[in-house]
DNA sequence: CTGGGGATGGGGCCC
DNA sequence: GGGGCCCCATCCCCA
């Protein structure tokens, strides 16, 4: 399954970034993109520039601080102006470093008797300091980490490293001489240059075929099994591939059992 | 309609 | 931090 742990997902984990869907109504639309849309202009390279993405920490309903949003991290308020900033929303990192005692004073003025400690990203109240430490531990750490956002859609990063690699996607930098396709990466371009020079080093070592995608000659192999990878759990009908155990399901085995 | 091949995309891991 | 590679996934097309 996905081992894309990184990235928070925003569409349907079954199906691939389809960016023509940045047009269509989504639950968030992010001002960058508002600012690009319909048809969005991406410059090459240079957006790996700190204007390229928008480091943020990531607010939600259940840890938005109890004083109101610094105006620069709010959402229309454009880009923040340095990388540095986001060294201001280190303090809300449970872990890395809590809140002063005098911190947890001021938030447990509001609380009832009986709940003395607050967390200061959730609200949440416990009646003892281990408590709400634990709670910060296991709850709220990672909600509080830095988050890197995409400029030209919504997704978000956990590492600059993977949004620049992310980022590539938009920009597209490897280019084909031959006939001017795109690619995000050099060894998509690879794989793209043999459907021209029908190179195929993948050699299938049960017959004659050979391709020039090892993901396809792993597909292909799975046509000499006779037990398929993919099973179905009703009818135990097994697949070659997950898209053909996805029609089958989708055709109607689930309701027959 | 089903199964398979071709092409492509994306994130993670390793160096 | 970046490049190369791996693995997984998907879409399109065709037999």
């Amino acid at each position: 399954m996905p081992r894309s742990f990184l990235v928070k997902k925003h569409f349907n984990a079954a199906k691939k970034p389809n960016y023509s869907e940045l047009e269509s109504p989504t639950v968030f639309i992010s001002p960058y993109i508002l600012k690009t849309l319909p048809v969005p202009v991406i410059p090459q390279p240079e957006v790996l520039s700190p204007l390229a993405y928008n480091p943020i920490t990531v607010w939600t309903t259940s840890n938005l601080p109890l004083s109101p949003l610094p105006s620069d991290l709010s959402p229309i308020s454009g880009y923040p102006s340095s990388l540095s900033d986001t060294s201001s929303n280190k303090d809300h990192s449970g872990s890395e470093s809590p809140r002063s005692d005098e911190d947890e004073r001021i938030q447990s003025s509001k609380l009832s008797d009986g709940e003395k400690f607050q967390c200061s990203l959730c609200s949440k109240s416990y009646s003892t300091y281990s408590g709400l430490m634990k709670h910060k531990q296991l709850h709220c750490e990672a909600q509080s980490r830095k988050s890197f956002s995409c400029k030209y859609c919504e997704k978000e990063y956990v590492s600059l490293g993977a949004l620049k690699m992310h980022i590539r996607t938009h920009t597209l930098p490897c280019v084909c001489k031959m006939c001017g396709k795109a690619f995000s990466r050099p060894w998509l371009l690879q794989g793209h240059i043999r459907t021209h020079t029908g190179e195929k080093p993948f050699s299938c070592p049960h017959c004659s075929r050979a391709f020039a995608d090892r993901s396809n000659l792993r597909a292909h192999l799975q046509t000499h099994s006779d037990v398929k990878k993919y099973q179905c759990k009703n009818c135990s009908k097994t697949f070659s591939r997950m898209s053909l155990l996805h029609k089958h399901e989708e055709s109607g085995c689930c309701i027959a059992h």
